[in-house]
DNA sequence: TTGCGCCATATGTCTATACATTCTAAGGTG
DNA sequence: CACCTTAGAATGTATAGACATATGGCGCAA
């Protein structure tokens, strides 16, 4: 694979950064000298500097020249692919059982559930996700009808409504909160494992703008199932 | 806030995609046709463009246009705080507390071990973090002397080891793990929980290039701690 | 009818230039 | 010495044109 020429400036400086060669706070060398060293016009040089801004590994201002940000060491990238492609992926039959679809007002004084709802009703699915029969996750989703209004028509028996939102309703922000719960009752009946057991609790809530459109809770065994995130080139 | 042109036109084609005009798999007005409609010059409808393709927004095939992307959740922003700032940041005061301190080689027949020791020793450091007194998670890392030979003199003993290696360890690479696993005996022991508790389980690899520098397994109380992802601007 | 090759189309990259905007530092003035 | 002005430096934005390269459809030939 060739680079072009203003990726190769980009990865250049990228692995300058990434080795500690250019520390943090350390000033690039300015557009004119890159000119230079790569021979080519201000234009090529300033895609790749732009690139590298956008991506966060540096900071530009205007009048002072460009500056290596601060580590990031605090991101990562978390895979949140789609149930039924990652249990596959993994050598699984999926399948989805739907337990509860129930159209309902928030609950009064569930302020999340309000907000929610945005003055309308919303529709409550709830599911159990398994992988070649045995259970591994239960869910609990509810979906804002104000925001989502084709979603009552929709067949929902056989493709989980994470897939079918997925794949019908444009979203621009998502939160995901993780932690790890014990099973109650109900949990642990439906996944068919001891009370008690250790749990991977993902929360998940998705916005369009400023609507609210969804949010749903997975409660994953534990033991069945994992996250996985990343940093810098994807690694087998 | 004027934006300026080939913000507007990013913006502009951004919102046509997020309100459902336009919908995936449609293809874009070609760049000529934006050049006309913007009047302006090709390389400004182009940056507005290649920054919508490199937020996965749309996606560009030579020869034969633009077209909107899929809506994907493949990927969201794992935030991996440094965990004395974090507990700060709760209000908490943060202690740190080392347990085990050991040079030695790698386990015999533990492949991830030797690959991380590189033929020679690691360090293993185990400790506990804990907020307002009370224990939070429990650590259990190895470190590389081949990659981090300064570490065998550093002062780990108010300061954890992982904000140590933030701080003076360049990586290029890291994978992190979470799954929810019960405290067996001898971690409920240090959390001061029963056997058995929920607890997150966060397990981190570090690279440089290819050279391995540490990994660690965290233990968390499960409900004293969770993780945040996000997709899209930041939300409060 | 099928398959191959060609060409118009559309994006990818790059150049050279121009002017705007913002920051820094030097130098002059009170 | 403190303050203000100003010139230069550096990035931000935009233009017009050139050539490169992948795509897909159309027409021609077997």
């Amino acid at each position: 694979m060739t680079l072009s020429l203003h990726e190769r400036i980009r990865t250049d400086i990228e692995s300058a950064i990434l080795s500690g060669k250019l520390a943090p706070e350390d000033r690039l060398p300015v557009e004119h000298e890159l000119m230079q060293t790569y021979k080519c016009s201000r234009m090529t040089v300033n895609k790749a500097l732009s690139a590298l801004a956008a991506a966060g590994l540096i900071e530009r201002r205007k009048g002072a020249g460009s500056f290596v940000g601060r580590p990031h060491a605090h991101s990562m990238i978390l895979d949140v692919p789609d149930l039924p492609v990652e249990v596959a992926k993994r050598g699984h039959v999926y399948g989805y059982q739907p337990l509860v679809r129930k159209l309902r007002a928030a609950a009064r004084g569930n302020a999340e559930e309000e907000l929610l709802a945005g003055g309308r009703r919303l529709l409550q699915l709830d599911g159990l996700h398994s992988a070649d029969g045995a259970p591994l996750a239960v869910e609990r989703r509810l979906v804002s009808l104000a925001a989502v209004p084709a979603i009552a028509d929709a067949d929902l028996e056989k493709e989980p409504p994470g897939t079918w939102l997925l794949r019908h309703v444009p979203w621009t922000e998502a939160e995901t909160r993780i932690s790890a719960v014990p099973a109650d009752a109900e949990i642990a009946g439906l996944l068919k494992t001891p009370v008690g057991t250790a749990c991977l609790l993902v929360e998940r809530q998705t916005w369009r703008s400023s609507e609210r459109i969804t949010a749903v809770r997975q409660y994953f065994l534990g033991t069945a199932y994992h996250l996985v995130a990343r940093f810098g080139s994807s690694r087998p």
